[in-house]
DNA sequence: TTAGGGTTAG
């Protein structure tokens, strides 16, 4: 009896020994010497020490010996199969993971547990596939657990990680009971998913509703104020750490100083990020994001020194940080030598990191070097996909955004960032029935509640010409923010309806949106194309001393255009000497515009010597001034003018105009020979300029330019590809079809007048696009009222 | 009937 105490006794010491070195192991080698002590005192079939064994093998990355173990025992408990599966999901292996839950219900007659399903389920959360997840969730409330804490905060954070946000919120919704973890993965998931002002009101419910919130509650809040900027909250939950001593809580500072760094507080930032005793890597990279965020690119790279120096390894987000992304001016040189660190130390096959250089380097106009780094990276993520697409139509290389855009569509199904840009391609190229696609596309994708996809779709639709679509779907949103009003409002403006432009600005301001530079500007930049001098020089006084905004070089630029094309130029003049910024080439170039309208030689001169010694590469302004003095009938001056673009080599860019037939797009240059039904285009603009004349149509060319030279009188006589874009839409198009061009540049007065003449002559609609507005030809008059 | 498994965070 003694002796049987004894044995047992040692025996249970025995095992605690084992189980209790088993907790310490922290090498593979240090398990397996454990692993052949335990079989050598024979506890290599004891159920508790296996099992530990088992957990252990899988925490240091040793699924293998997981498996063999759990196959050596002949009946494994609930337990050990929880363990294993587990395992599985936390080495990558969900299939595994899941083929085992498949195999505990089907063979044997073991009851999966809460532990069961929150294994189960975040193996499930390892596949591309959401199925997995939503039929374990459905057997977990089948086998009663549906309302199990555990279970439950495991479930609502499967929904968030495939982005179901709001089945995730009608999981937490339903449960009966909520603790701190089932909060702060309610929140945490709204972050992650960037639902910030959501995850500060769920926040709130949380304190309010009196839950005891921890340290993690905090630490995944602020990330969301700190993307908000929400500065106040920010320091509000500052205080809330301070007085309940979470405040020396790595996590919360971490948080704490990218709040601070992103409200641009560096220095609080900085202060807090100095009392962390031991800052690991990631309150490294949030200190070098932060100062990176705010420009301070030498701090930046300072603390990038300090975290090598300190042994610490560098991580992908660390990089990613210190990528100047935001604001790459000047930094190409850092940024290449970056990129060779990231090359030495192997980040740079990171796709996080490969993309922000293709960013990077797309915003450096270096669209080959991110061209070349997106061909060599390995793992394309959509990510990388859309910086290249978003980098081409920012660099205006629409065509090939939207081919790189159907390269990408067989291997990844676009998001609202893909389609957000390659709409912005489409309204850059007026290419409407790829945009239309592209709508078409959104509603397949469950897009459609995107507010910058719709957004974008109002931009696109008004951008090709498609005013009323884009007003009909701007009506629509449910949701609108400062850009959705701004792109309405410059689409007004663009169509020349300034009036529609000043209505929506009120309403605007009624529905308590608070309107940006960007809205001003649309609004005067919509008063000038108007011609509505009046309500320009108001909304310039609103804005200024309503509103307290300080103008730009633009909104002086839009105010000088509309002073200047109403005849005021004195005034515009006036006006500039007054500017508090200095007035940059937008402003004189204004100027001269105007002057070019008034036919003000001498004021032009004095504008345009301000705009060569301000922008000298730009033809743009010496074509303006030689058209003056060609009007002035200054020819020598002209000429003069002209001979000092030929001498720089600055060439003017080719006209050319797009017109779409049955989704097919046509392109035509200046005295285009080159399409197959050339013969029946010129034919039709013969026919058509003979009515015209008829009319009393007179061509302008003549007496605007009369010095031309024998190149350029060459030039002229050929036609404009406007005018052979039209031709041909009437012959291709059945009578009373409104008709669609789009030039590159300015439509010339010779092709804005025979343009009115052949709407009126063919009874057409024809809407013209051209480098800054739209033109709606009807009966012979259009709607810019000359005025453009 | 005891051991052995746990979700959220900067």
């Amino acid at each position: 009896m003694i002796c049987r105490n004894i044995s047992s006794c040692y025996a249970q010491r025995d095992r605690n020994f084992f189980l209790s070195l088993l907790s310490k192991a922290t090498s593979l080698s240090h398990l397996t010497q454990t692993h052949a002590q335990i079989i050598l005192n024979g506890y290599q079939n004891d159920l508790a020490t296996v099992t530990k064994l088992t957990h252990k093998f899988s925490d240091l990355k040793a699924i293998r010996h997981s498996r063999d173990l759990f196959l050596s025992i002949p009946k494994p408990d609930l337990f050990l199969f929880n363990v294993l599966i587990r395992g599985f999901a936390s080495n990558a292996s969900p299939l595994s993971s899941l083929s085992l839950y498949t195999h505990l219900r089907k063979n044997t007659s073991l009851n999966p547990d809460k532990f069961t399903y929150a294994f189960a389920i975040s193996a499930a959360s390892g596949f591309k596939d959401e199925k997995y997840g939503l039929l374990l969730h459905a057997h977990s409330i089948i086998d009663g657990l549906g309302s199990n804490l555990y279970v439950g905060s495991i479930i609502v954070d499967f929904y968030f990680k495939f982005s179901r946000v709001e089945l995730a919120q009608k999981v937490f919704d339903g449960m009966p009971e909520k603790d701190t973890v089932l909060w702060n993965t309610m929140i945490s998931g709204l972050v992650r998913n960037c639902y910030y002002a959501d995850s500060m009101r769920i926040f709130r419910d949380m304190v309010m509703g009196g839950t005891a919130f921890d340290s993690t509650t905090l630490a995944t809040e602020l990330p969301a104020l700190a993307e908000l900027q929400e500065l106040k909250a920010g320091m509000g939950i500052h205080c809330l750490a301070l007085k309940v001593g979470f405040h020396s809580d790595v996590h919360v500072l971490t948080g704490l100083v990218s709040l601070y760094s992103k409200c641009r507080e560096l220095e609080t930032a900085r202060l807090l990020f100095g009392h962390i005793t031991q800052p690991d890597l990631i309150c490294y990279n949030a200190m070098i994001a932060g100062y990176t965020c705010n420009n301070e690119t030498v701090s930046s790279v300072s603390i990038f020194r300090e975290l090598l120096a300190s042994g610490e390894k560098v991580n992908s987000s660390t990089i990613v940080g210190l990528i100047p992304v935001s604001s790459p001016f000047g930094h190409l040189q850092l940024t290449g030598s970056l990129q060779t660190f990231c090359v030495k130390s192997g980040i740079v096959s990171h796709p996080s990191v490969s993309t922000a250089f293709v960013t990077v380097y797309c915003r450096l106009n270096e669209i080959e070097l991110a061209r070349q780094l997106f061909d060599e990276s390995s793992e394309k993520t959509l990510a990388s996909w859309n910086a290249m697409i978003a980098g081409y139509t920012q660099n205006g290389l629409t065509e090939t955004a939207i081919s790189l855009f159907r390269e990408m569509m067989s291997e990844f199904s676009p998001n609202p960032v893909t389609v957000t840009s390659i709409l912005s391609a489409c309204a850059q190229l007026g290419a409407i029935s790829l945009g239309k696609w592209v709508h078409g596309l959104i509603k397949s994708k469950n897009l459609e509640s995107n507010i910058y996809v719709l957004t974008a779709l109002v931009d696109m639709y008004a951008k090709c010409g498609s005013i009323v679509e884009a007003r009909k779907l701007f009506d629509l949103m449910t949701e609108k923010n400062v850009v959705t009003w701004n792109a309405m409002i410059s689409a007004y403006g663009l169509h020349g309806d300034g009036h529609e432009a000043l209505k929506l600005f009120t309403e605007m301001l009624h529905s308590g949106i608070q309107p940006s530079g960007v809205t001003f500007l649309s609004v005067l930049y919509a008063c000038s194309h108007a011609g509505l001098v009046r309500e320009g020089e108001e909304i310039f006084h609103y804005m200024v001393h309503n509103h307290g905004f300080e103008p730009l070089a633009e909104h002086y630029a839009c105010m000088v255009d509309i002073l200047g094309r109403a005849g005021k130029l004195e005034k515009a003049l006036e006006f500039i000497k007054e500017m508090l910024v200095e007035p940059g080439p937008a402003v004189w170039g204004a100027l001269l515009g105007a002057c070019m309208i008034h036919k003000e030689t001498e004021l032009a001169r004095v504008a345009s010597e301000r705009l060569f010694e301000l922008d000298p590469e730009n033809t743009g302004y010496y074509v303006l001034l030689s058209n003056i003095y060609s009007a002035d009938r200054n020819f020598p001056k002209a000429a003069s003018v002209r001979q000092v673009v030929k001498n720089r080599n600055l060439a003017k860019t080719p006209g050319c105009t797009l017109v779409e037939i049955d989704e097919t797009p046509h392109v035509f240059t200046c005295g285009d020979q080159s399409h197959p039904r050339a013969t029946e285009i010129y034919r039709m603009l013969d026919k058509l300029t003979g009515k015209m004349m008829e009319a009393g149509f007179q061509t302008e060319t003549v007496t605007v330019l009369h010095d031309v030279e024998e190149e350029e009188k060459e030039l002229m006589v050929k036609v404009h590809s406007e005018k052979l874009a039209i031709a041909f839409a009437l012959i291709e198009t059945a009578p009373g079809t409104e008709i669609r061009i789009f030039k590159n540049l300015r439509v010339c007065l010779d092709c804005h007048n025979a343009t009115k003449f052949i709407s009126k002559i063919t009874e057409r609609v024809i809407i013209v696009r051209d480098a800054n507005r739209f033109h709606h030809f009807k009966d012979g008059v259009c709607s810019c009222g000359d005025y453009w």
